[in-house]
DNA sequence: TGTACATCAGTGAACGCGCGTTCACTGATGTAC
DNA sequence: TGTACATCAGTGAACGCGCGTTCACTGATGTAC
C-alpha cells in the first residue's frame, strides 16, 4: 500500500500535529504512539518509516507548538491583546491547542536533549520578541519580558491545576491585570 | 514478618515521603510503585497494606510536599526572603525538595480529584498568607498575591526546562528583582 | 509511451519489557484467657 | 505472668495489560530502459 512522496510527507505532517495537540492534552506518558496514528488515521507499524522514536516525534512536535504560539502572538497587534488572550478561560481550557510551555513545562525538564533545546532556542526567541514590544532601556525590557512570560505560565498552569471554578477564573483575572497594568 | 504498629506507622510515612521527593523529581509516571517501596527499604508486595492504590499515595504525596512549602514559607521572615530562596538556583536544581505545583504543575491538572483537590486547598491557604504578607487594601493585597505566586511558579518552571545554564540564571535572576521590587 | 523491476509507505502480528495490582505465604506482634 | 491463638505487615512470585519497537509482508508508486 505504497503512497505518493506528496502523501506520505503530509501524513508526517499530520502525525507531528497530532502528537502535538495529543502531547499538551495528555502529557508525553498519556499518549502512545498506537493513539498519534489511530488520531491521524493509520496503523501504529509505519511510525517508524517516518521517525526513528517516539522522543524524536516529541521533540518535533514541541517545535511545532511553539511555532504556532509564536505566529499566535504575531498575530496580536498589541501586547494587551496577546497577554489577554493567553490568560483567556478559552485558552485555559484548550491545553491541546494551546501554549506547550504551560501544558507540558514541568515534564519538559525531565525531556531528552531534543525537546528541551526546542524550547530553549523558542524560549530566548519570544523573550526577545517580547522585550522589543515592552520597549524602553534594553536591560529593563528584558528583564520586564520574563517577569511577564514568567506571570503568564505560572497563571495557566495555576488556573489549570487548580479544581475549583472559581478560583481558577480569579487566578486568570488577577494575572491579567497584573501583566497588563505595568506593560501597558 | 509482621512489624510493631509503630513500626509500621513509621513506614508509611516514610512511603509518603519518599513518594513526594520521587514524584517531584521523576513525575508521577516515571516513578513506580516498586522504586518508590525500595526507596525506603522495602518490597513492593506490602504497598497495599498502606494504600489503597499509587493514585492514593499520589494524593498523599502531594499534599505532604505542599505542606512542607508552606511550613518553608512561614520560617521566611519576610516575603523578599522568601521570594530569593523560591527563586535561588539551590532551589531550580533540587526539585525533589522543592516547590510541588513548580515540580508537578502542568501534570496535576491531569491527575485525580486526589491530588487537584489537596493542591487547590493549598493554593488557597497559600494565596491568603501571601496577601496577608503584602498587606494594604484586601482586593489589591490579593490580586498582587496572585500575580506573585504565578511569577515564582512560571519562572521556575522555565529556569528548569530551558537547556541553557546561563539563560536559566537570567530568569531567576530577572523573576528576583521584578517579584521583590513591587511587593517590597 | 510502455514495460519490468525496485522501492518503500503502510499493515498487522509479534516481542520484550515494565508497571500496577493480586495473592498465598511467613512469622513476629497483639490479644484473650 | 504465661500460654495459645488470631492478626496482619511484609515477602516474592505471578497476572494482565499496555507500551515502544521490530518484522515479514503487501501492493501502489517511482524509475530505468
Amino acid at each position: 500500500m505504497r503512497v505518493t512522496r506528496e502523501k506520505a510527507a503530509e501524513n508526517r505532517e499530520r502525525i507531528v500535529a497530532a502528537a502535538s495537540q495529543l502531547f499538551r492534552e495528555k502529557g508525553f506518558d498519556g499518549v502512545g504512539v498506537d493513539a498519534i496514528m489511530a488520531g491521524v488515521g493509520l496503523t501504529h507499524g509505519g511510525f517508524y518509516r517516518h521517525f526513528r522514536s517516539k522522543d524524536e516525534l516529541a521533540a518535533e512536535a514541541v517545535s511545532r507548538g511553539l511555532a504556532a504560539s509564536a505566529a499566535k502572538q504575531d498575530d496580536c497587534s498589541s501586547l494587551r491583546d496577546f497577554v489577554a488572550g493567553y490568560l483567556w478561560p478559552a485558552h485555559r481550557d484548550d491545553p491541546g491547542g494551546g501554549c506547550v510551555i504551560a501544558a507540558l513545562g514541568s515534564d519538559i525538564a525531565r525531556q531528552g536533549q531534543g525537546v528541551r533545546r526546542a524550547l530553549t532556542a523558542y524560549v530566548g526567541e519570544h523573550l526577545a520578541r517580547l522585550a522589543r514590544r515592552i520597549g524602553g532601556r534594553r536591560q529593563a525590557a528584558r528583564q520586564r519580558a520574563i517577569a511577564t512570560l514568567s506571570g503568564l505560565v505560572g497563571a495557566l498552569v495555576l488556573a489549570r491545576a487548580v479544581d475549583d471554578p472559581a478560583l481558577s477564573d480569579e487566578i486568570l483575572a488577577a494575572a491579567r491585570a497584573a501583566c497588563a497594568i505595568p506593560t501597558g
